[in-house]
DNA sequence: ATCTATTTTTAGAATCATTCTAATTTTTCA
DNA sequence: TGAAAAATTAGAATGATTCTAAAAATAGAT
């Protein structure tokens, strides 16, 4: 494994965040470890091809890079924030339900973050 | 509903297929109801704002369109073509293990399609 | 170490579905 | 009939991502 590779692939599971292609290039400029946003998207999709991070692809949002521990996501309405949730069992129960081999699955599930929940009390009154 | 928007419900309610905003402009030039591709977009946004039509997202592949009955889909990760699959009660038991209110959720069952599987066997052979 | 071969990185152009802009046409209904 | 609103249009713009071809770095073999 590239040092980049190596470092981008810290930066993923150091953070708490989803981060995107150009957040990632920003913090390995912080690291000094210089490098170019093709080669952030060369690694990223190396990384994804060898399973060691997952992509998440919210419409509308840059595509965000996240650790491969299994996990669902919160997808805020509003913002479009990621936050991690776990089903137990959830891929079992999928398997079960439809005949055919699953490979893998992914669930997103929309709703209103508690930040923008707050805003909308704050400003937003009854905007029915 | 405008002429236009009518007919492109029409075609993705008549459509056991999953189409594409290109797609849809083509039926709609057989038809002879002529519309520049941007319409097809602006009638697809606001039929989707209206709830009227789903819009479902794979990435890498252009967005489709389908009806509103509630239905989960299949993704063939070879060729991405997507079916339709029912999962009973999912929404409610989403609902109840996630403590935050839903909105809705959008679910992908990643497989390989009879027909990739077929092509697989046939000339792929054991590439291992 | 030294010389190939392979891999990685780079800069910048290209892609392409989708959105935007501003102008024009069509529809609405007072 | 005419003014305001809405829909359509052509074509440019967008923007994240991918591609290209060249340069640099790394690794393996002698």
């Amino acid at each position: 494994m590239t040092k980049n590779a190596r470092y981008i692939l810290e930066i993923i599971n150091n953070s708490t965040e989803h981060l995107t292609a150009e957040q990632i290039y920003l913090r390995l400029r912080e690291k000094n470890a210089k490098a170019v946003l093709a080669t952030v998207y060369n690694n990223l999709s190396t990384l994804y091809e060898q399973g060691l991070i997952q992509k998440v692809c919210v419409e509308g949002y840059p595509d965000r890079y996240d650790k491969t521990v299994r996990h669902d996501h919160l997808v805020c309405k509003k913002c479009g924030k990621l936050s991690d949730i776990t089903l137990e069992d959830l891929a079992e129960k999928l398997q079960k339900q439809i005949g055919v081999p699953m490979i893998s699955y992914d669930l997103k599930i929309n709703h209103i973050c508690t930040e923008c929940l707050a805003k909308e009390k704050e400003h937003g009154g009854d905007k029915s």
